[in-house]
DNA sequence: CGTTTGCTTGAAGTAGGTCAATGTGAGTGG
DNA sequence: CCACTCACATTGACCTACTTCAAGCAAACG
């Protein structure tokens, strides 16, 4: 992560596109200040009001869904530099819950500075629209793993996808990176349970394909892995051909 | 759906705010003719470079993945009025496959309109956000079915779900409707096999839950169904009070 | 140093898949 | 009009991938 913005947010879409100064000038106002949160501390609630969107600048957070039978799901995970909330716009109120996965800081862009953005910078909103739109990509590739693999490959594919978007914002990251979940954690994303979850994890290692030194993993066979599941990584560009002109 | 507008995409927009006249006519504009398709027929193809967005104006339309193996996977369904290909603009080239449901109509709103659409009608751009984070959430609430629920209730909320959002279009819409759909299919869309989904759907008939007149199906018990599978309805707002003003 | 949280492992049960066969209505060509 | 096909629904017998239950351990944490 580069320190030569003040700005999350700048820095963040600068990776789409090359802002110009009153972009830029314009988003570093209205972004607030970062605000540090604790590991597990909900970001927001079900049944909140959308108070606009937030850069995770550093951490890591969750999307959970919570049945009244106590069991919770994870459905998906934002990494350090991502925008989160933004799915939560449309809704009146919000369906999930977003929660610290770790300790992190969290940049919020208030909500009334979205009408001037619209307003005053158009290509920041069909930026906005550009990362809703993958964020939508990357939920159907999840879907997809959910409704059609078996356990193994469910889990392959989770720990590809990570390893994949953990590589646009930290560029050259090998095989070798963090996963800061218990295994009852990565069963909530998976769609297991953490006892399958730990049986393949164990066997995964004894066949060579990963090795494990908690919380950071390894994939030893991540070409095989990626044929596997067919994993095409959809993560790392944007189109912005489409986009109107800068301001 | 009335026909006091010429335009597919406006009366779509037109659910959510209400258009002026310059918005109208801008849309109206840009939109080109609509464009007959056959069932069966590829809309978008992997690998095609996204040509815009488009609005179902007849018909049903699905998102589909096919894996090597020749299983294929529905990741969506698009009722007639709503709009297809947002999730693809973001993407370089289309991950996935759009295909007619049923025989239809569809209305293009070319690519090249979307520049102008975010420059001069900056609500027009929020919406498109708005649609994409409500898309996004129906996303995850399928997502969710698929990670967390038995196949009884991944069939009963599927079924739900297409009810409740059939009734956004179809005001006043019972507890029967059409379900154009195989078995075959439905399996594909819940992630079961086509003889589980039989079983389940003959024992739903059996247990008197449901009567199917192909291809209509009745949910008899349908708020028991809402409770089993604590099913909400998102589909029918969205929060525009974060808008730009209109032009 | 006791308690909690998470990992590990085994044994037993079951939801849902696979395989296989039969039935049925809607075309379609003669 | 019948015969043939084809796509789809139906049903049963069997199988297995995953869950549930249960117990023991290790590390972190007050």
């Amino acid at each position: 992560m580069t320190d030569e913005y003040e700005s999350c947010l700048v820095s963040r879409l600068s990776r789409f596109v090359t802002l110009t100064e009153a972009e830029s000038a314009f988003v570093m106002e209205m972004e607030r200040d970062e605000h540090p949160f604790r590991r597990g501390r909900i970001v927001v609630d079900v049944g909140d009001l959308t108070e606009g969107i937030m850069v995770l600048k550093t951490g890591w957070a969750v999307v959970k869904a919570d049945s009244s039978d106590g069991r919770s799901q994870i459905l998906r995970v934002y990494l350090p530099g991502e925008v989160m909330g933004i799915a939560e716009l449309g809704a009146t109120h919000a369906n999930h819950r977003i929660t610290m996965q770790t300790d992190g800081k969290v940049c919020p862009f208030p909500r009334n500075g979205l009408a001037p953005l619209y307003s005053d910078y158009p290509r920041l909103g069909a930026l906005l629209t550009g990362l809703s739109s993958l964020d939508q990509i990357a939920l159907r590739h999840h879907a997809g793993s959910l409704g059609a693999m078996d356990a193994a490959n469910r889990l392959k594919f989770w720990l590809l996808q990570l390893r994949s978007r953990l590589e646009v914002a930290n560029v050259g990251l090998g095989n070798r990176f963090r996963v800061p979940f218990s295994q009852v954690e990565i069963g909530q994303a998976v769609g297991l349970t953490s006892i399958y979850v730990n049986k393949l994890l164990r066997r995964f290692v004894e066949d060579g394909d990963i090795e494990i030194e908690r919380p950071y993993v390894r994939l030893l066979k991540r070409h095989d892995w990626e044929k596997d599941c067919e994993f095409v990584n959809a993560y790392h560009t944007m189109d912005t051909s489409w986009f109107p002109p800068a301001i």
